[in-house]
RNA sequence: CGGGGAGUGGCGCAGCCUGGUUAGCGCGCCUGCCUUGGGAGCAGGAGGUCGUCGGUUCAAAUCCGAUCUCCCCGACCA
C-alpha cells in the first residue's frame, strides 16, 4: 500500500450550503440532497429514503445483536393507547400531554374513549405486564421493541425532531431495586459503547437532573454527543422507573419470601435521530462522511471509462466487486455511462461513502487499484492481490480514525468553567462542553439556562459526589460536577 | 406557541413594488454526436393551473384575505 496523495482540502462539492456559512442549512441541505430523507406535505413529517433507511437498518442489526445479547427479547405492543390508562399515571401524562396525538373517530363513530398514538410504550406495556407477572420466577421481564412513535413536536427538524420516529425501547421488570438499576446502567454502558464504537461518535454518559429527568422515572440516565457546530445531542437514553409505573398498573409479584411485592422497571431507547447524528458530527463541506460500520455502502468502485474501457477496464472491476461482495462488503459498482468518473467521485463524496476505489487502464495493467479514504482524502495505491483483507483493514483504519477525529474535537470543545463570567463567554465564543461545579440546586439551574440557553447535559458518572469546588453559579459548596452545553 | 423571512418546471433563483401579448435564467432532465484519471463540450428538445382556497378587477405570479408548508430566532422535548 503506497501513499501518492496527502489529504485534499479544497471543496470539490459546490452543491450544499457549506457548513461554516450556515450550519442549518447545510444540514437540510445535505439530508436532502444525499437523498437520506425528504420532507412529507405535513408539518414535522419526512420520508426517510432508501439510503438513509439502510443506515437505520444497519443501526437496528448492530444494536440488536447487542439487546439480544444480554438477555432480551423482541416483541411489538400497539400502536394506540387508551386515554385512561395515560390518566392513570398523572406525572407521565403532564409530560407528554402537549404531543399526544389522539385518534377520536373509528370510520365515521365518535370513539367511546380516545386513543392516544403511543408516545412511548410505558402505560400499555405496564399493563400487559400486570396481566403476565405473578411470581419471582417470572422476573426479570427483558422485551424490547422496535417501533415508531409520535410526538407532537412544535418545532421539527428531519431526524433530530419529527413528529414520528422509529426507535428501539426497552422495557423490564425485576425483583430488585439494586437489579433495575443493574439493567439501567447495563444499558447506557451499552450505548455508549454502541455508539462510539460502530458510529465512531464519542458520548458522555452519565445521569440527567431532576428537571431534565423522564417523566415518572426515579432517575434518567443518558449518553450525549458533541456535533460539529459545539452543540450537544442527546443520543440514548436509559431510565430507572422504580415501582412508580408499578404501582399504577399494579404489577405485583409474590417474592422468594411468599410476600406480594411491586416489581422494578427500566426503559430505555435510541431512534433514529441517531442518523442526525451521523450527519453533525461526522459531515464537512463535501457531504456526508459515514463510518464504514453503518455505512449504507462502505465501497463505490469507480471504473476509469477511457477508450475500450468496457472490455479492459469493466471487467477487472466486476471481478472485484465480486470479489469484495463474497467477503461481506457492502460494495457498489458504479458503471453508468451518462456521468463521468470526476462526476462520480463528488458524488459519492457527497454521499459519505467511506472508501472509493477507482479502477483504470492504468491500474489493470499494474494489477493495482487507486484507493481514496472520505475521511481524509488520502490516496493510496493497493496491490490486487488478496484485496479483500487490505480493504477490510482500511476500512477498520477508518472507522478508528473517525472516532478519533471526533474525540480530539469533544476534548477540544470541553472546557472547564470556573466562574460564571468565564462559563458566559465559553459559551457565548466558542459552544462546546462546558465542565463546572453545580450545588445540586434547581434554580442554579434554571437560572443558568434563562441567561445562557446552555443546560445540564448530564452529570457524568464519575464526577457525582466525591468532588470539591464551588457552584459556577451561585458559588456556593458542590460535590457535583456537570457538564453543561447548549443543546438541540 | 410568539417574533421574523420564504413558497414561481426536479433544484437554485429573477419577475411582484408600479396588474396588461407567449412567465424568464442557471443547473438538472431527454435525444444525438463527441467525450471520460476530480462534477466535460456542441446541437436539438421536453417540462410550470406561479403552494392552496377565496376576493378585488375588463384583466392577477403581481393587489387584498384566509389557509397549508418550509427556514431562522425565542418558550417545551428520542
Amino acid at each position: 500500500m503506497r501513499k501518492v496523495s496527502e489529504a485534499k482540502e479544497e471543496r470539490l462539492v459546490t452543491q450544499i450550503t457549506p457548513k461554516s456559512e450556515d450550519f442549518s442549512r447545510w444540514y437540510i441541505d445535505l439530508i436532502r440532497r444525499a437523498e437520506l430523507a425528504d420532507y412529507a406535505p405535513m408539518k414535522g413529517m419526512m420520508v426517510i429514503r432508501p439510503y438513509g433507511y439502510a443506515i437505520w437498518e444497519n443501526i437496528q442489526k448492530l444494536l440488536d445483536r447487542r439487546i439480544k445479547a444480554t438477555g432480551h427479547v423482541n416483541a411489538y405492543f400497539p400502536v394506540f393507547i387508551p386515554e385512561s390508562f395515560l390518566r392513570k399515571e398523572m406525572e407521565h401524562l403532564k409530560g407528554f400531554a402537549p404531543e399526544v396525538a389522539w385518534v377520536t373517530h373509528g370510520g365515521d363513530d365518535e370513539l367511546e374513549e380516545r386513543l392516544a398514538v403511543r408516545p412511548t410504550s410505558e402505560a400499555i406495556i405496564g399493563f400487559m405486564y400486570a396481566k403476565w407477572i405473578k411470581s419471582w420466577r417470572d422476573l426479570p421481564v427483558l422485551i424490547n421493541q422496535w417501533a415508531n412513535v409520535v410526538r407532537w413536536e412544535k418545532v421539527t427538524r428531519p431526524f433530530l425532531r419529527t413528529t414520528e420516529f422509529l426507535w428501539q425501547e426497552g422495557h423490564t421488570a425485576h425483583e430488585t431495586y439494586e437489579q433495575a438499576q443493574e439493567e439501567t446502567l447495563l444499558i447506557l454502558n451499552m450505548y455508549k459503547e454502541f455508539v462510539e464504537n460502530e458510529l465512531a461518535i464519542p458520548v458522555i454518559h452519565g445521569r440527567k437532573t431532576e428537571r431534565e429527568k423522564f417523566a415518572g422515572a426515579l432517575a434518567t440516565y443518558a449518553i450525549e454527543g458533541l456535533m460539529s457546530d459545539g452543540k450537544a445531542l442527546q443520543m440514548g437514553t436509559s431510565h430507572n422507573l422504580g415501582q412508580h409505573f408499578a404501582q399504577v398498573f399494579n404489577i405485583r409479584f409474590e417474592d422468594r419470601n411468599q410476600n406480594l411485592q411491586y416489581v422494578w422497571q427500566t426503559s430505555w431507547g435510541v431512534s433514529t435521530r441517531l442518523i442526525g447524528a451521523l450527519v453533525m458530527a461526522h459531515g464537512d463541506d463535501s457531504g456526508l462522511v459515514f463510518p464504514p460500520q453503518v455505512a449504507p455502502i462502505q465501497v463505490i468502485i469507480v471504473p476509469i471509462s477511457i477508450g475500450n474501457w468496457k472490455d479492459t477496464v469493466l471487467p477487472v472491476a466486476l471481478k472485484i466487486k465480486e470479489s469484495l461482495d463474497k467477503a461481506g462488503l457492502r460494495v457498489f459498482l458504479d458503471d453508468r455511462t451518462e456521468y463521468t468518473p470526476g462526476w462520480k467521485f463528488a458524488e459519492w463524496e457527497l454521499r459519505g461513502v467511506p472508501l472509493r476505489l477507482e479502477i483504470g487502464p492504468r491500474d489493470v495493467k499494474n494489477n493495482q487499484v487507486v484507493a481514496v479514504r472520505r475521511e481524509t482524502r488520502e490516496k493510496l495505491i493497493i496491490n490486487q492481490d488478496n484485496l479483500e483483507e487490505k480493504i477490510k483493514e482500511l476500512l477498520a483504519l477508518v472507522q478508528k480514525t473517525m472516532f478519533e477525529k471526533a474525540l480530539a474535537f469533544q476534548q477540544a470543545n470541553t472546557r472547564e468553567a470556573e466562574n460564571y463570567e468565564e462559563f458566559k463567554s465559553i459559551i457565548e465564543e466558542k459552544r462546546g462542553f462546558i465542565r463546572a461545579f453545580w450545588c445540586g440546586a434547581e434554580e442554579c439551574e434554571a437560572r443558568i439556562k434563562e441567561e445562557t440557553m446552555a443546560t445540564i447535559r448530564v452529570i457524568p458518572m464519575d464526577e457525582e459526589g466525591g468532588v470539591n469546588g464551588r457552584c459556577v453559579y451561585c458559588q456556593k459548596e458542590a460535590h457535583t460536577r456537570a457538564i453543561f452545553a447548549r443543546s438541540y
